[in-house]
DNA sequence: AACTATACGGAGGGTACCTCCACTTTGTCA
DNA sequence: TGACAAAGTGGAGGTACCCTCCGTATAGTT
């Protein structure tokens, strides 16, 4: 199933061994100080932590909406590579982990989005490519489950994941709330289910 | 019915005359603007425009959400007592004709409500206030048409309000579409009715 | 007309995004 | 291995934006 991971337009990793170096903490570093600050952090702040200077951080990321698609692009095929991991468990348990991550996932990353939708519109190549990957990743777990009859058969994928982004969305609700909900969610997916 | 029209936290007008005469060319301009550019436009710009000094938008607006919240307010009021207008028309006329406005007014004002989104958050008083406002402008020209038997009787205004609102979020869709499946959901609220 | 509370305007402080270019490092090829 | 070109680095500084401060001007009152 690993050659399933789909492939968004995968940002082109620089060549060099020190570009490399810093592209990759810059990525992180990104990540880190997005997921506290909600995506108000300078771009000084975070080349600082990096360890790098501003131009560094322009030379691979060439203004604000780059990096932040980079970032996002990254955390999307974490997530769908995480799918990967899940292989070896049982249906239910392996659709189950996974759609617990994806919630955690878009937890932390609402208001990342949120800044990308200011730059680029909705139906963007960039918000497409991420969908055809979250079901190349998503879909097989949720087939495999339906065909070992643990997943109730009158329902698809495209609702699921519909149900699952709809909780996401949840205003103000503690990350505790929103996985009971989920859980509640997933046993209604289960309602019915032949074994 | 002039009388039912909601106020929301309604912003406090300045008392001098030139002061007052300042702050609603600031309101003006800014609204004009931020449909323009989509938010964007710079607050000196602004100032600029309305043929004031920063000082003075300043004096009337503490900082740039203040003058967005003010906008917001300002068009939610316009559009709810543009109610009003409406009371002398047929019943059916008046809640189409208003529905439709509903829907031109969010269309233009989408970009202003994400952006007062970054800084409050979705259940504030602000936007509480603004949705009764809508209720209280919008549910009595809907009871009217129901009563008068156009249209059907099996639905409330919660329901209409949400159809409407999730047409208005319709992706990059062109005005014209949009008005035509606004049309198409008006068409289903009379489907019917008893008259 | 004098007076005072209110309002005006814009210089300037602080910070953010981004550009530019002199300098350094990497990897290659004779 | 050492020299050299290509690739990469860092940070000063340009521009734009938000916002503060305060000296000046004006509306409304007595």
């Amino acid at each position: 199933m690993s050659t399933t991971t789909p492939q968004i337009p995968s940002v082109a990793r620089p060549k060099r061994a020190d570009a490399l170096r810093n592209y990759e903490r810059l990525l992180i570093t990104a990540r880190d100080a997005f997921a506290e600050g909600g995506s108000a952090t300078s771009l000084e702040e975070i080349a600082r932590r990096a360890g790098v200077g501003i131009g560094t951080l322009y030379r691979h990321f060439p203004n604000r909406q780059a990096l932040l698609e980079a970032v996002y692009v990254e955390e999307v095929e974490s997530l769908c590579r995480s799918a990967d991991d899940l292989a070896e468990l049982p249906p239910w348990e392996a659709l189950s982990r996974w759609l617990h991550r994806f919630v955690a996932y878009m937890a932390t990353k609402q208001a990342l989005a949120a800044e990308l939708l200011a730059y680029v519109d909705r139906d963007a190549d960039l918000f497409q490519g991420c969908r055809r990957a979250f079901y190349g990743a998503g879909e097989p777990l949720f087939v495999r489950a339906q065909e070992a009859g643990v997943v109730r058969s009158d329902t698809g994928f495209d609702e699921v994941i519909q149900m699952v982004a709809g909780i996401t969305k949840m205003p103000s609700a503690s990350p505790q709330q929103i996985e009971r909900v989920l859980d509640m969610a997933l046993d209604g997916l289960r309602y019915g289910a032949s074994a």
